[in-house]
DNA sequence: GTATTATTTGCGCAAGTAGTTAAATAGTCA
DNA sequence: TGACTATTTAACTACTTGCGCAAATAATAC
């Protein structure tokens, strides 16, 4: 990323953008377990077919899921596994700031940082 | 990310967010180099000192940034050094994905996939 | 105190986005 | 062919967000 033409930030940022809606991750950690279709997919999720078909449409398109029609429904599956990588390193980095935060409270309210 | 509840998802999805603006990735790959205050940012990005110092206050909210006032300037610098880590794995899917796109052109152009 | 500089914040505008319902499209089965 | 089901797309609403301008705040110098 040392010396990146304004272009490629553009991109990534717009890959970042595909990770950054809840609806988009719940679906994500569905899929880990394995492929669905548009219909399971809504209904784990609580929402409409067309808004879950719309967030996949654009998973798809930064490589994240692939689809496959079969009879008559479109079943999705994980693309590019490494998204699990980037949630994981996420994750920590939140564990992090919450530990600091926790400490930082402790100062004041004598509470064991644990 | 295995059986994160909602809320970690809402959470991750944020930390996304804030890394979603080519703008602010810009400013976290000037930060890199050497610190910087308000000013000099803005001049390098090409923006108002208002909107950076905007930008500045939700990575900092983010945990990715840290202010420190020093005369009647503030200066930032990086708090999170594996945000460097998150990008370059973004960097690497995306490239795996010019890859596919070539290749795929290529079987209809008959272009060498380089 | 005033003047000057740097940063932050309030406000408004324009553009983007997640969600809905309804219509269009595609596939299966009789 | 038509009926039925699944998915996608269109149209719309409500909300969010990046930006600039101008005012407010903070720190220094006089």
């Amino acid at each position: 990323m040392e010396g990146l033409p304004d272009e490629a930030l553009t991109q990534i940022a717009a890959y970042f953008q595909a990770l950054s809606e809840p609806t988009r991750l719940q679906i994500l950690n569905l899929l880990r377990e394995k492929e669905r279709n548009v219909g399971e997919l809504a209904q784990l999720c609580g929402y409409t077919s067309a808004n879950i078909s719309r967030h996949l449409t654009l998973l798809t398109q930064h490589g994240l899921v692939a689809r496959e029609s079969r009879g008559n429904s479109a079943y999705y599956r994980i693309a590019d596994a490494s998204v699990y990588q980037l949630c994981d390193l996420v994750c920590g980095n939140i564990a992090r700031q919450h530990d600091r935060a926790v400490k930082g409270r402790a100062m004041f309210t004598g509470t064991a940082a644990e």
